[in-house]
DNA sequence: TATGAATGAGTTTTCATTCAT
DNA sequence: TATGAATGAAAACTCATTCAT
């Protein structure tokens, strides 16, 4: 996925990601992420041949960590759930991963040369999320094997909620997210319902 | 809602708006938009008093502009369509007025100085579309009146849902825009159906 | 001595002298001075050319007032008290007369253009304190009259004296400013007692 | 006393206490010191955070040359002297030394900011010539011993005469500096005669 | 006489990047 | 691999001054 690292860029790359999931990439600066790793700023360039690509490598570092907290979501939980436990998670996720916070800017609000190298991996994580999500309802709800479609648009419909619940966390620091998950898992899980009554 | 202004001002916001549609707050150029204004930097000076003002200034102009497309959304279409209309013409809302791209930038990422007046601006969006909602709902199913906790219900997940809407909006320029909401939609259509039935 | 000035013109004169004995020229800001004269700061340049005469205006303004005030003094004291009942007046009035701390600023801390015109009117104040002071002294001590070379050593020295307590105002705001006049002023009068008896 | 600097940051301290010697704080100008340092306006924050610090660096560096002058002056004469071939050397030291007219200059115009640190400074500076002169003083005259009140007020006297020559200097450039001295010095000469007469 | 608007020149400061060591 | 020093470019902001009204 991503080109391994040695130690010392190791570190700078967990600086980088708590410093750019705080400031925006044209905000951030290099001084204070070479500092909280403990170098100076020039020693940056020998490890990384820019900004962008500091960045990048920090991008697709936070990326595999959320990633892998999406299996792990998906793999704690029976199926019934249907991504809801992930859902649940995203709250306290966000206030203490670096990682999420950090995607999730990314995603937002790009530097226009990084746009295509962003979308893609946060396609990666929508995907990833499609996935698991149209695997766990079709293990709960076997009925709607035949009705791709309809998977389709329960998976689709899924992805906007998560990105719903991201927005609350982004610019409400998770205020009312209880309040939003429940109304939409609450719509999902009736029209759900509704549709398997109606087969 | 805000103050008059004279008309350089007036030209001057206008292009506020559009750059920082484009850059939010700590990238954007004082230079860029004094310069589309057809005036010099300093000559900014002269209207607004630093760049937080100019920021606000242009923050209100935009938001009474959204809340105006709200209230026509609303007004012009029967209340059978439970605000679908509106979220149908964000796509191209956000593509062709800077306003609504600029209002989504300023409540997502917020300079720390301007964050309250700026959640305050935003939330007097959300309420007015919690409200027009919500009238629009118990216009369409008065059965619903006597359950004020489901209106509350729906019209939050109502919001969850433009705001997912938004965020496709913002990180892939409305790509698949129509697929999320087509999926909401029937999402929220069949949920409430399954519900009146029940009630 | 300096031009007639017109109402408005003397206000301003006013606000400036509060400002500039307070803001070395340039520091001053013409802004500052008109708002507080309650005019903008274009309209200023109805009155002075520019910010150079604007500053002599006030500075003649300023070396009037204070001519006369040491006029007054010795005025009202008998000539025994050999000017320092001026010395002692100064603490009191250099936190009360704006003029003051006006004149000695613009005495020490001089603007490359007005360098000549400035010394010129610190001159004048000097050389009046030197012949209120040699009147006083000749009227005390009519002994001294066949002496010119002594008279002028013991006002050189008193003007070395007032500059000195000058000082003792501007950088340390007055403190210990009893201290040093009651040692000078010992200084002097022990000295002169000393040169009468071997006349 | 203070930081060693390296080579780069001693030439820098040099150019900023020639400029700061002829421009006040506010209107000193970081683009000219580091001109004529021979390096980029930039280059001057890899050195010193800021105008501050550069300020402060170039103020303690001075202070302390002056200081070592002080120490040579009273060290190269006999007692008996009194300070005043310290007074004597004041004259081409000013015209020469930037260090004095620097340190003349931020004793008596200080930013804000900086007050207390610069004030503490001079303070050092007063009171070592104070116990050199005191120094001399007793030793000169060993019948003073038993009277430290009258040693106080002869040295009180002796920093004013100081300060009164530095006032000399700074608004006249040293014209009648030769008459003020010598009116000073008799003062308190005659004065000293007189009191140890009495004794 | 007054002023709103405009501006060129200037200010301090930050930053990503380079390079010799 | 690390870094001190340097720098061009850019930032926000201030100011004295001008000019049409």
């Amino acid at each position: 996925m991503y080109a391994e690292l040695s130690p010392s860029a190791e570190r700078i790359c967990q600086a980088a990601i708590l410093h750019f999931s705080e400031h925006h990439y044209a905000s951030a600066s290099l001084n204070e992420i070479a500092v909280a790793a403990g170098i100076r700023k020039a020693s940056l360039y020998a490890h990384f041949k820019n900004k962008d690509e500091l960045y990048l490598a920090a991008f697709n570092r936070a990326l595999a960590v959320e990633l892998e907290h999406v299996q792990q979501c998906f793999a704690e939980t029976p199926a019934s759930q249907l991504g809801f436990h992930y859902c649940q998670s995203l709250a306290t996720r966000y206030t203490q991963a670096p990682t999420l916070r950090f995607m999730l800017l990314a995603a937002y609000i790009q530097p226009a040369s990084l746009k295509v190298a962003l979308d893609e991996g946060y396609e990666d994580y929508l995907q990833l999320l499609r996935d698991r999500f149209s695997a766990a309802l079709v293990t709960a709800h076997p009925a709607l094997v035949p009705h791709p479609s309809l998977i389709t648009q329960f998976s689709t419909a899924y992805l906007g909620i998560v990105d719903s619940l991201h927005v609350k966390l982004v610019y409400t620091n998770g205020q009312e997210f209880q309040g939003r998950l429940a109304a939409l898992e609450m719509l999902l899980i009736t029209s759900l319902q509704h549709t398997l009554h109606s087969l």
